[in-house]
RNA sequence: GGGCUCGUAGCUCAGCUGGAUAGAGCACCUCCCUUCUAAGGAGGCGGUCAUAGGUUCGAAUCCUAUCGGGCUCACCA
């Protein structure tokens, strides 16, 4: 039990033998430097149920609390604040306790418990994934290591948008203009050959609406008679009329782009457990719109279209299938969402890593889903994030101001390189280790600085100057655990001996970021944040950095607290390791 | 126009279910490498928490309105 529970039943007894009144909850905070003390426990809200001063009640808890809890060693009362101080030896049990714990704060699954299924990633398979894609894949995949740690069985899939008109563009072009190209024959990556050629199609594709526009026609008229785009168009009703040829080269160019992605995701440090591919979802759903219309959720119109009224829960009315009888986007995600229930049956909910953009997408999404009857919707929740903007505004592939994924990671790597041998260390490296030290350190600085801000947020993304390596960076924690390393390669004590000091304010201070950790990560699971972790993680270590300046650690005055203090390190590094798996980010022992 | 969302230091961001004098980093200024990695530490400068009301013992946090940015309101996905 953590001490704030603890002492919150010593609170309740406290009030009720001296106030004879039972309390609810206590609420605590922690204590604020300039006072002395650990935690502290809130009296004004107590005021509700007890009459009187709240100083005077505060001296009276707090009489009670030293008397009667061994842990509490004295208090003192300040407004309605009454501050604890917790005695060393509490701490001292409790580090004791959880050092040789390599897997401290996290949680392991319970049996019988629901799985979780996490959505990220879903590209289209025409073009290399971009810096959107970066932030949309950190999220997912921290989010998905956070529900893990906090106790829960997770799924790790995506829906490849492997279908449509996107594609049949690169395949037009390709066919037309391609001579045959492969990615061998280029070395270029799979999906960077793909989208050379999407980017192709648009090219005659203007090329072409110009020219009508010079013969006369509107603009609007223009871009629908475009040759080209008709052409694409009629590849894709071959497509799905099944066409061997199409479908052949349709195989053949998405397995092109998947290698690629294949790549990236390595290169990013992302998997899957489980993958859905959209030209076989995309006619799922229709089965469920028919037994929508016999349950009355959804209401055929004269056309033949079918919608569902959502007035009355304060939205529109939205269409899940068109009068021709073909499903819709919405019609798609209702079978996909259905069809995994079905595959993974101990799946009781899910999370889309989607921007924000959908919003409302998915708030009609659940709810309908919900008004079908199905148990496990509520259980579903759109991990909505913030578009990442450039100096420049927006990202358009058509301007060529994408931010190319493969691109940002390399350029990242060779930032570190710059700085780290600009810093001059790692002598006795060899030139492979250092590469991949490099790749180490500008992918943690990458995926910190997306990760360390709320989701919910927009991010501005300037290549030149917004990632910096100090700071509140993950290279400064990935630097603060190498150093640790090191102490530890010196050290030369026991690591299982438990050991009893008295303990320095910085120790103490650390001990109670420490003890933080494991609800830290399930208030991360709760809010789908890793940048609870980020920040969580970014002020132990600032912490521990003000403890290894105030007080020498090897030089320590007598071996106990050398030993102590080597351990101490020890389990700060362990937890910085800890929580950066979390994020995606590993940790090297030297930089 | 309706809905959603964001607005905190010059810049980038924290601030848990309302709690004490709103915190970091960058930038700028002062110090600290004959102790374990200075990608570090100690300190200084810098705020009418967009604005105006309201609820409360107490508001950056909750409510209302206004202003400003973004997204969204397709028989596209």
């Amino acid at each position: 039990m953590s001490l704030q529970s603890t002492l919150s039943n010593y609170v309740k007894q406290a009030v009720k033998s001296v106030f004879n009144t039972e309390l609810e909850s206590v609420e605590f905070q922690a204590t604020r430097k300039e006072f002395a003390g650990d935690i502290t426990v809130v009296v004004f809200p107590m005021l509700r149920s007890i009459k009187g001063n709240p100083q005077v009640i505060g001296e009276q808890i707090g009489q009670y609390l030293v008397a009667n809890v061994a842990d509490v060693k004295a208090f003192n009362v300040v407004k309605g604040f009454l501050n604890i101080e917790i005695s060393d030896a509490h701490y001292i049990q409790f580090f004791n306790q959880m050092s040789s714990n390599k897997t401290y704060g996290f949680t392991t699954p319970k049996a019988g418990d629901k799985a979780i299924m996490v959505e990220y990633s879903s590209p289209n398979t025409n073009k290399p994934l971009h810096l959107g894609h970066v932030r949309n894949n950190l999220l997912g995949f921290s989010v998905a290591e956070i529900l893990k740690a906090s106790g829960k069985k997770v799924y790790k899939t995506q829906i490849i948008n492997d279908r449509g008109i996107h594609i049949c563009k690169s395949m037009l072009a390709w066919e037309r203009f391609g001579h045959g190209e492969t990615p061998e024959s280029t070395g270029l990556k799979g999906d960077k050959l793909v989208g050379n050629y999407y980017v192709k199609f648009d090219q005659e594709y203007k090329k072409e609406t110009n020219q009508l526009v010079a013969k006369g026609l509107t603009e609007d008229d223009a871009k629908k008679q475009a040759p080209i785009l008709l052409d694409a168009q009629q590849m894709l009703q071959k497509w799905e009329a099944g066409d061997e040829a199409t479908v052949a080269l349709w195989k053949k160019m998405n397995q092109w782009v998947y290698n690629g992605f294949d790549e990236t995701y390595k290169n990013l440090g992302v998997d899957f457990d489980t993958l859905y591919y959209e030209s076989d979802t995309y006619l799922l759903g229709k089965e469920f719109v028919a037994e929508g219309l016999k349950s009355g959720v959804f209401i055929k119109e004269d056309d033949g279209s079918v919608w569902c009224d959502l007035t009355e829960d304060g939205l529109d009315k939205k269409i899940v299938q068109r009068s021709d009888g073909t499903a819709v986007y919405m019609t798609q995600d209702i079978g996909t969402a259905i069809q995994r229930i079905k595959d993974f049956p101990d799946v009781g909910g899910m999370v889309y890593t989607v921007g924000n953009e959908q919003d409302y997408h998915f708030k009609v999404l659940f709810l309908i889903l919900k008004k079908l009857g199905f148990e496990w919707a509520k259980n579903l929740f759109h991990l909505s994030y913030g578009m990442v903007d450039l100096p420049s505004g927006k990202m358009k592939s058509r301007e060529g101001t994408v931010v190319d994924a493969d691109d940002l990671i390399t350029e990242m790597a060779s930032t570190a390189e710059e700085i780290s041998e600009e810093l001059g260390k790692l002598e006795g490296y060899t030139k492979t280790e250092k590469q991949e030290l490099y790749k180490t350190i500008g992918l943690g600085a990458l995926k910190y600085y997306i990760l360390k801000v709320d989701p919910k947020k927009r991010i501005l993304f300037d290549p030149k100057e917004s990632i910096d390596f100090q700071g509140n960076t993950g290279p400064f924690i990935q630097y603060t655990y190498a150093r640790i390393q090191s102490i530890l390669r010196k050290a030369e004590v026991d690591m299982n001996a438990k050991v009893e000091v008295a303990l320095h304010e910085k120790e103490k201070e650390l001990l109670k970021q420490i003890q933080l950790f494991p609800e830290v990560i399930q208030n991360a699971a709760d809010n789908h944040s890793p940048a609870l972790i980020a920040n969580y993680t970014y002020d132990l270590v600032k912490e521990f950095n003000s403890f290894y300046q105030n007080v020498s650690i090897l030089g320590a005055d007598d071996a106990h607290k050398k030993t102590f203090r080597v351990q101490l390190s020890n389990t700060v590094a362990t937890i910085i390791k800890n929580a950066f798996e979390l994020l995606g980010i590993s940790v090297p022992e030297r930089m």
